[in-house]
DNA sequence: AGGGACATGTCCGAAAACGGCTAGTCTTCA
DNA sequence: TGAAGACTAGCCGTTTTCGGACATGTCCCT
């Protein structure tokens, strides 16, 4: 995955651990759990804690993670990574919070219905994690399958989205 | 072979043949005979024919292929290739006018005495045709190996620099 | 039920191929 | 003899190729 130059950084301490934020001048284009795999290298970035954007990403996470908000709104940019990649990413954003699908669903609904593993290995690549909601998805039996960040955050992220308000 | 996008590019007819160059606001990156090898795919590259970089190298090198120039008077802009191609094509530039020198020679100076080989591929790749002086590296025993515009064009070079003024 | 094969896009590492070479050896022909 | 060519085996950075591994699901066979 490549991110432009003019790219930015902060960092905060989540409830679900410490996490790195990343902005162009286009949106929001990253979102990583600090001990995740497929993270990018991002110590040439430049920290802005000020970041305008960045300061708003953080502060509606934290709503988020405390069940106070169900909704993001905020600019993406995603425009990393493949063109597969980036269309399983915006199906990804289709699904509603609450709610959950399959690897093999989101195959069927990009028109490559066998194209499953391909599908699993984009979703592991979603550079903006909870954001962009890589753990809605499960195994077509309902399993808890895999997540970058680790199976108990995404457990704690389904449970967060499945709570009584 | 990567260059930025900020390029700029322009063509002309030279003695030699028709001819491109490319400049990025740090300088000259590119001169190559149109039909040469290893050429970069520039059908990206917007067209500036008025640009006053590439308006000067296009008269020097008018100039010296006439024969009323030895030496070029321009920025160059190496930054494309890897470290050690450039470390080479700075060699290139060391080797003054009217002499030449071999692959093994530019190989001692470098400090790897036995990267001969790997020497005369990064020659070939010589972005900057002519005004970075690859037709003067030649074979160990003197013969003209090879040149990426084809040896005519090496051996007409290498006329020009030694013909009596 | 359980096991195996296969489909699919992308990434990553390893391995191999590829040169604008050279020095050494061997052959050939005056 | 000796000089010029043919052939060979090393040399090494770069590029290309190839083979697995993946956050799976379906089918077919026992």
């Amino acid at each position: 995955m490549k991110f432009e130059p003019g790219i930015v950084k902060t960092s905060f301490d989540s409830r679900l651990g410490p996490m790195t934020l990343a902005a162009t001048d286009r949106g929001l284009a990253g979102v990583w759990f600090d001990d995740q795999r497929h993270r990018p290298d991002d110590t040439q970035w430049p920290e802005q804690a000020d970041h305008p954007l960045l300061q708003q990403a953080m502060q509606q996470l934290r709503q988020y993670l405390a069940g106070e908000r169900h909704r993001f709104e905020l600019l993406l940019d995603l425009r990393g990574g493949t063109l597969f990649q980036q269309s399983v990413w915006q199906a990804l954003l289709q699904i509603p919070s609450g709610s959950t699908t399959s690897y093999g669903v989101i195959g069927q609904r990009l028109g490559t219905p066998k194209a499953v593993r391909a599908v699993g290995a984009a979703v592991g690549r979603n550079p903006v994690s909870i954001i962009v909601p890589c753990h809605r998805v499960l195994g077509a039996d309902g399993s808890l399958t895999g997540y970058a960040g680790g199976l108990h955050r995404k457990q704690a992220l389904l449970k967060i989205e499945t709570s009584p308000e």
